[in-house]
Order: structure tokens, then C-alpha cells, then sequence
DNA sequence: GTAAAGTATAGACTATACTCTATGCTTAAT
DNA sequence: ATTAAGCATAGAGTATAGTCTATACTTTAC
């Protein structure tokens, strides 16, 4: 697919995208039969890609840190142990980070009431 | 205290501090009785305060949503259906980001045991 | 009473993550 | 065949959230 279609099924804008595959986070291929343009096609894997990207950049992961996931998850396993450590970190950090939410959420919600008793 | 004690407190250095306070979400008041200096004071609230917005930025909330939350949790409540809604909205907001952070973490997990498998 | 440390204000600078514009070529539609 | 839409690259611009520097005054310690 083209990146057109990429954007819509990812429902990342066109722009983004590009920014993404310049950071290196994706690949689009040109085909080599086709000598007039250099339209980069994407394939199942880049949306999957593109997916992970969503949603840790939502978790509060930097690009350069999801980067770093998806290489270990798609490409050759890099087995050193500070690469483990710091998914280890990661996943620490995740748990961490609920605690906040939790608290967040209590406190949104505590809010709401008071409003709510207001009016 | 004054701001070197408060920054101690919190843990957020001094021009963080003072950033917020420019951006109105916290607020230090000078003694009045005292003419020589400017010295801003700051009390327990200001504590609460910044310990709300260390856990709603780490929640991923902006600096302007979050002085929205303060504002309606210790100022006087507007109680606009609006504002109430707004706040609905970001309690389910967070309900979201949490499927997030459960998917983000298995993924880790998966990541961890690839690495564990290869070494 | 002098030096070091603390405080204040203003503004410059940085990093991250986009977002948009300009330019130019290609493909698709009529 | 011409126009509109799509694609590519490069680089400028924007927003958010700090972070740092310069300057100047105040307080504290020795």
C-alpha cells in the first residue's frame, strides 16, 4: 500500500508518518521493477509497526525508546544484558506510572462529585 | 519556605518551580512586613499542588489541563456542565490509556523473554 | 565587613514531537 | 492533453515543557 492508504488505516496523518520513517521507526520499500517513481510501499508489517508506536507513545515513551522496542521485537535480538535491563526499567516504569493514574483518576473523580454538589 | 526548601520538598529544581508558578499554577506571596526583599513565601498547598501536578504530567495531562484541575479542586468550583464534562472526559481519558499501558507492558514482557530465550 | 549563597526577573536556549510549506516529479481522471 | 491529485525531499515553523544564563539585590556565615 501507498502512504496514503497507510495513513488511513493507521489514522496517523501522512506527515507524521514520514517523520516516523526519517526517524527510522519504519520502511517503506520502492519497487526495484519500476524505474519512473520512487513511491515507497508499506506492507502488514509496518501497520503493526506503526500500531506498537501508538501505543507506547501514549504510555509516555520517547520515539527514541520505542525505536529501541521495536528493533528488539522485530529485528535480530540483541542479547546484551543492559538491553534486558532496561526493558526490565520499562516495565517498572509502567507499573509505576499506574499508581499515578490510579491516584489521578481518584482525584478527577472527587471533582466531579464536588461539581456535581454545587449545582 | 521559601523556594529552595520547597524545591527539596518536591523534587523539581527551582526553575521548574518557577516556571510554574509563572504559568499561574501555584502562587508564593511576599511578607508584607517585611520591606527589604521580594522573597516569595509558599505553604503546604503549594506542596499539594505540585505533588498533583508531578502525578497528572506523569499521567500525560498538559500543563494547561492540569492548572483546569487545580483550579477546580481548590479555587472556587465552576460549575459548568462544561467543566464537568471535560473532567468526565479525562477520567474516561485515562480508562483508555490504561489498555494502553496493559498492552505496552506485555509487549515488554515478550520483549524480556525473546532476549532471556536468545542469551 | 566581605565573600558566598540565596532569591528575583527577564529572556535566551534546548529537546521532543510534530506540522506545514515549497518545489518538483508522477499518475489518474476527463 | 491538460488538470487535479498523489508522492517525494528538504527545510522552515510551531507547541510544549522545560533549562540555563545574566543581572542585580539580599541574607548568612566567617
Amino acid at each position: 500500500m501507498l502512504i496514503n492508504e497507510l495513513s488511513k488505516k493507521t489514522g496517523l496523518s501522512i506527515h507524521t508518518i514520514r517523520y516516523y520513517e526519517n526517524l527510522g521507526m519504519i520502511k517503506g520499500l520502492t519497487k526495484q521493477n519500476v524505474k519512473s517513481n520512487n513511491y515507497k510501499h508499506y506492507d502488514a508489517n509496518t501497520v503493526e509497526r506503526l500500531e506498537i508506536i501508538i501505543e507506547a507513545r501514549e504510555v509516555g515513551f520517547t520515539l527514541a525508546e520505542i525505536k529501541k522496542i521495536l528493533t528488539s521485537w522485530f529485528e535480530t535480538v540483541d542479547s546484551k544484558p543492559e538491553t534486558l535491563e532496561l526493558f526490565q526499567a520499562k516495565i517498572k516504569e509502567i507499573d509505576d506510572k499506574m499508581k499515578y493514574f490510579k491516584q489521578t483518576k481518584r482525584l478527577l473523580e472527587k471533582v466531579c462529585e464536588k461539581i456535581q454538589n454545587v449545582s
